[in-house]
DNA sequence: TTATTATATTTGCCTAGGCAACTATTGCCT
DNA sequence: AGGCAATAGTTGCCTAGGCAAATATAATAA
């Protein structure tokens, strides 16, 4: 067949299997009331690890592009859990923070995101993820090496 | 920090990993000169394997849903590479078959999309293969269990 | 047969994320 | 200083894919 010539198709594992992640924790922020998406997640998450970050650095932490930073936060702050601030030594950057909503939204969310995580993990261990991490990243870097 | 707790973030990693997957796929397809994405190949290969799924069909072997198939095959029409005709039984569905264009098209997709999956698992090897298949399909599994 | 339920597909509305083009700044080079 | 490349961010246009609701048809129950 089409899909096995030698090579590996783990592309398709990759994509069903990221649905399904994004699924379960999508349900689990709605059913915990907080009206957040995965990738929203990422994005507040980052800003309560480090607040005041500027959108090119969450792009660069979250691995996302720039247009879809900057379209996620517009979302966030329409939701009033995030502000954008001048920069005071370059005017073309904003420090991006988390209002009060932001921080208690993202400690409401916690609970939801961890059951997931753990909810995926199940049957799996400590070994085992060494092993998804070097397998996954090498697919990543193997993408990486610029040209 | 918040992405630590015990729990294992593989969500982020396949998250990543998966867009540089894609990424790689439609750069190499737009350099064979072959106008589909990705997910159109996924659609198209599964009709070069069996010509004549119903979209359910598809959907079900692609882990798409429905609306997703349906609009993917819209487009696929609207290029000429798929067609839509009557199924004699069940006037809901339809059977897809693949154009003699849309059959070109797939093959003359493959080389890049096989050359982007060898990329993809450079210096790894079959042992890892089925390592990662098998977590992987342990975290879909996970997932996938009714409730 | 009729009423109810299930299935196949489509459509509307939403977010995510590609690419390319654009603006505003900043930095560097001469 | 003046010119030019690089950087930060935004916007437009596109596809993918969630959910929910709608339509059409089929299958089943009463």
């Amino acid at each position: 067949m089409l899909d096995e010539q030698g090579t590996k198709n783990f592309g398709a594992y990759l994509d069903r299997t990221l649905r399904q992640v994004r699924l379960d924790m999508g349900r689990r922020l709605k059913e915990q009331g907080v009206d957040i998406t995965p990738e929203q997640w990422i994005i507040l998450s980052g800003l309560y690890e480090n607040d005041g970050q500027s959108q090119s650095e969450l792009g660069d932490s979250s691995f996302k592009n720039a247009p879809t930073v900057s379209r996620i936060i517009d979302l966030l702050c329409k939701k009033g859990l995030t502000r954008r601030l001048p920069h005071a030594e370059d005017r073309r950057r904003h420090h991006i923070y988390l209002t009060d909503t932001g921080k208690k939204t993202v400690e409401r969310a916690l609970p939801a995101i961890l059951a997931s995580r753990e909810k995926g993990w199940q049957g799996l261990d400590d070994s085992d993820y060494q092993t998804f991490l070097r397998i996954i990243n090498r697919i990543f870097q193997n993408f990486s090496e610029q040209e």
